[in-house]
DNA sequence: TCCCAAATGTGGATACTGTACACAATTACA
DNA sequence: TGTAATTGTGTACAGTATCCACATTTGGGA
């Protein structure tokens, strides 16, 4: 039985066409479904349809591939706390108005690290300088990365004076502190086996004491 | 010329003697310099001097190997949280002795995790339950893990009736998802670069905000 | 229009990794 | 003392990243 030797790709065109993007794709759902570490250089080239090597054509190694996704995942992120920061209802006084919308930016980073635990965790796995929390490929629709919308909330809080000058000052490590760490406590610490609403509820808890404590 | 077979091993004895724990010593020397991943199953057995495969008498797997050095990491950090807390010096009133406890246990945490990042790092590296936070192998000294420190330390605050009773549940996850997140952004995230000191500054305004905020 | 250089994809090779299976040396105990 | 359990070895396989030489295609000047 002569083996069939239909390995040979589906593909028709010797170039792809636009393979980085492919490849990032491929990386976006393997680190959906497994975390930074399922981000297998080999794998997404498979995916792609194209031989291992090719990938080094569009990416150093694959540190860089990865690091390609995390931007990806960080910028779905982004989205998210936007669509959490646009359902605030309207509210009567301003001082009330931003303290909603600083709790939106932490209940909605919650929301994704539950809803998308593999790719929270890649958005996380580069090393994050304050030169990428500015990049444009993090960012959601309004232009701003996670870290854009959390200080801009702050500076809302100040101008609201809800949020002494003198306290803002690095407020936003602070709050970004608390809400990660949750969040990874949430993912795959201790409390990973609570039920969804019991999650929310701490999540609403701790954005309590962070208003609070600021 | 003739190869010289010198290759085999330094040790005369068949048996190693105690292989168990010269790979868990040789598990903590990869993930100090190196973190989680750096705990290379064939690396630990070449540095205990015996072959790949001796590992599993003693491990089901890599996973298993890890996660013994991460509760070894995490005993090393309790250790160095008993060290912060039994540094404290004599308080006028219970209540700013309770307080007193709850900031050294977060600064002890976010001492290790500058000083030992890989450890610390490995120590968080494996999903981590209730059990788990309660396993001896995890404890310092005192016989007390991380989390129960902390426990204790909030016990402490409610009995010197700093903290209401009504907001003791749930707490230790409020503290600990600050203090871990912070940790966090410390060694790899955007506050790496900062100075110890300044380091160090961010580190007692996040427990400030904790006590303010729980 | 032709041709060459740049861009992109392929094939083969190397050096790692984890881990399964069969075997060997040693120890413990009945 | 002999036999079974324990512990370590050797070989093997599959999967990974990545290097180098080569092939194909494309785009831009002559």
């Amino acid at each position: 039985m002569p083996k069939t030797p239909v390995k040979r790709s589906r593909r028709s065109t010797y170039r792809h066409g636009d393979l980085r993007r492919a490849l990032i794709e491929a990386g976006i759902e393997l680190a959906r479904a497994g975390g930074p570490e399922a981000v297998v250089l080999r794998e997404t080239t498979r995916r792609a349809d194209v031989a291992p090597n090719a990938a080094y054509r569009h990416f150093a190694d694959r540190q860089a591939l990865v690091q390609a996704v995390s931007e990806e995942a960080m910028s779905l992120l982004a989205k998210t706390i936007e669509e959490e920061v646009g359902a605030i209802g309207q509210r009567k006084d301003a001082a009330a108005a931003a303290r909603a919308r600083l709790s939106a930016v932490g209940i909605g980073y919650l929301r994704f690290a539950q809803a998308e635990p593999g790719l929270f965790q890649t958005a996380f796995s580069v090393p994050v300088d304050l030169q990428l929390a500015a990049s444009t490929a993090s960012a959601g629709e309004s232009g701003l990365t996670p870290f854009q919308q959390l200080t801009a909330a702050l500076d809302g809080l100040v101008e609201a004076k809800v949020l002494p000058l003198e306290r803002r000052m690095g407020a936003e490590f602070l709050a970004w502190s608390a809400v990660h760490g949750l969040a990874i406590l949430l993912i795959d610490g201790p409390l990973r086996g609570l039920e969804p609403e019991q999650k929310q509820g701490i999540g609403e808890m701790l954005v309590g004491m962070v208003q609070r404590g600021l």
